[in-house]
DNA sequence: CCTCTATCTTGACAGTTCTCGAACCAGGAG
DNA sequence: CTCCTGGTTCGAGAACTGTCAAGATAGAGG
């Protein structure tokens, strides 16, 4: 397994649904979504995560997303590769062009840590 | 009014409610949203959030948050004003303390904005 | 007034990140 | 095989960030 499956892998099993209101945060699941929230601090990564997110059928081809874009192509692609070692969004090729696609598991899983404490199932 | 308070004001204003998925961001829009993400990309920033954020009536003075800690006392001080530019938290100093507490609404615009783009309203 | 504690600001340094041009790989078309 | 287009990787420079030590500031208590 690469380097950054194994990256990816460890993001996945620990960032899963820790409620940052509710209990404070570990060293270690404070580092593992602090990548991610990172992956997202920046214009360019932001944009380009919408353009792929909002796009029909929930992926876009990386020639769809170079226009528009003040940035040159090395520049887009580096953004993609930080997006996709975060993971955010995952790549394939299909022909001449390749496919981004985001992943709403990662996402939803951010998007639950910002909520403000859940109502505790111990009440 | 303070240069940090209309800083504060313009997040506020523009970076409620934009569903990342439904629609793709404007550059000013990206702006402000990563803006805030960057201020959670750092694990000691997100372990001072959620210290904050779940504590005990909401708000932590700084003599609590760096205990625990294994960054000096100026550090911990330079990401609480970060976190403070960034609108997700506010401090208030009470005699000898300074308490912080943390902002829900501005945790509650960046969850939304990572939801999966919801059922439209014109389905 | 002076002193002590709690916190912030300043200044500096190392490490990281953003950006680009140039060079490089992968597929498709002659 | 050779060319062309789409995309990535490499290398380098400018800008930014995280961290600490040292000094400054605010309030409490004499």
């Amino acid at each position: 397994m690469s380097r950054q499956s194994k990256l990816i892998e460890l993001v996945n099993d620990a960032a899963c649904c820790a409620p940052l209101a509710r209990d404070p945060l570990s060293a270690g699941q404070a580092d593992v979504l602090a990548r991610r929230f990172k992956a997202l601090g920046d214009p360019v990564r932001l944009r380009l995560l919408s353009m792929i997110a909002s796009h029909e059928g929930g992926e876009a081809c990386v020639c769809e997303l170079t226009v528009g874009f003040e940035v040159s192509g090395p520049t887009i692609s580096h953004h993609l590769k930080v997006l996709r070692e975060a993971g955010l969004i995952d790549g394939e090729r299909r022909g001449t062009w390749i496919y981004y696609r985001a992943l709403p598991d990662a996402l939803t899983a951010l998007s639950e840590a910002l909520l403000p404490a859940p109502a505790p199932v111990t009440a």
